[in-house]
DNA sequence: AAGTGGTCTAGACCACTCA
DNA sequence: GAGTGGTCTAGACCACTTG
């Protein structure tokens, strides 16, 4: 329970642990921009006084928003906001590597974006209604110039207002979520074999009917809630999917 | 800094963090079989007491070892050492799920073991020196009584050693690093389109020179060493591989 | 009621960074 | 030398499980 960045616990019922509405607290500074990304923050003796709890307390938070990426702390110098499209951090759902093991993100063209209602299979995996509506980008991804992956992603227009009229469209969701406030947390990715459409085929310079990768992937926020689709398809002749396992 | 159970730090030189050290003194008992699977251990006051730590220090290595899956804690009732084998453990390096979104482990059929001096890849992998032994062991995965996978797997002997005399060998990495005492940590795989060899094609019953998944996926124990290279290949046509990322 | 882990406190001291 | 996060202590009280 939370008022005027004092948390109180009534004591009467059970309560939400006071680090994580602390954490809560400062996790919506962040997302609200009130703290923007790369600022330092106060040091947590400040904190802790300013919210009315422990020191200890003050650090279980924000060694737990380290954890989710939200914070980087460095002894002796202090405690910063992490921005999400730092070089480090916008690839994090990137797992596509080349050969020899370079971690391989390319430049997006944007093919095209569109509003629908959400199809029977954006309802299952964004957990949206067949009234919700929904943003649809198709990009292809290239690396060197050569094209090799085409994508259609789907996100909802509820989360993400206004997205077609924006300049300057960031393509990457790490991006484009910190823009509106949406923290991320994990996302799930799934791999298999598929045959490349016509399209697709002419898009990557591949053979229609021939083998191809589909990463079927879902973005969501630090509360679990999906933010984003994505389909991408391609061959990865000289390349290959890393998932960290255990 | 650790003798007999009670930990020192000289002041004089940085030591090691004591809630650290409590922590692979604590695993060094689950791994040697000092504490067995599924056996309650002491308690947190008891625990720090023998160790001559605060409970806050015990509670953290405690803590840590729970995130690294050697332990399991619940409120109320204690302190009980994870049993690797277990239906929920046992599986945790296996990402392949079948349409229903089910996970798909499977049955192992045994091929071959044998034993020889690592290859250039092997040294590779497992960070072996050419003039080091492996064992290498060929089996094939069924899901329902059909064959999916065939999986080539190389192994330090030095890890284990006697692995070809047991009656009843153990497929599964995990159950086999907790009987030789070693901790898992996490592992790698790489996920790449491959086309089946003969040999590949006639144990699945797929075309020879079909597209196939292959899953190339080094295990580590907890210091981050490779324990584990194996080599999977399959179809997949009703079935994906699933990552978790982020 | 007794015993466990989970939360929370209010400090102390250490290691590191930077002006 | 001042300021930061990292480690460590020695408790208290709460929530949960079990006999």
């Amino acid at each position: 329970m939370l008022t005027n960045n004092r948390l109180v616990s009534t004591g009467r019922f059970t309560t939400r642990p006071l680090y994580l509405q602390v954490r809560d607290a400062l996790a919506s500074r962040i997302a609200g921009g009130e703290w923007k990304p790369n600022a330092a923050i106060p040091n947590e003796g400040d904190l802790a006084r300013e919210f009315g709890v422990s020191s200890g307390t003050m650090r279980k938070a924000l060694d737990l928003m380290e954890g989710e990426r939200l914070l980087t702390r460095r002894q002796g110098r202090g405690t910063f906001v992490n921005d999400q499209s730092s070089d480090e951090l916008a690839v994090r759902f990137s797992n596509i590597r080349a050969a020899d093991g370079e971690r391989v993100t390319g430049e997006l063209k944007l093919l095209g974006i569109s509003q629908a209602s959400a199809n029977p299979a954006e309802c299952g995996r964004l957990r949206l209604r067949p009234d919700d509506k929904v943003w649809r980008i198709q990009q292809v991804r290239l690396h060197r110039g050569e094209p090799f992956m085409v994508e259609e992603a789907s996100m909802p227009v509820s989360l993400f207002p206004g997205l077609d009229e924006q300049e300057a469209m960031p393509h990457r969701i790490v991006v484009l979520a910190q823009q509106y406030g949406i923290l991320l947390g994990k996302g799930d990715e799934r791999v298999s074999i598929g045959a490349a459409s016509p399209s697709v085929a002419e898009a990557l310079n591949l053979k229609a009917g021939g083998p191809i990768l589909v990463l079927d992937r879902v973005v969501h926020n630090l509360d679990g809630h999906p933010v984003e689709w994505r389909l991408g398809m391609g061959h990865f002749a000289d390349k290959y999917y890393l998932a960290e396992i255990g």
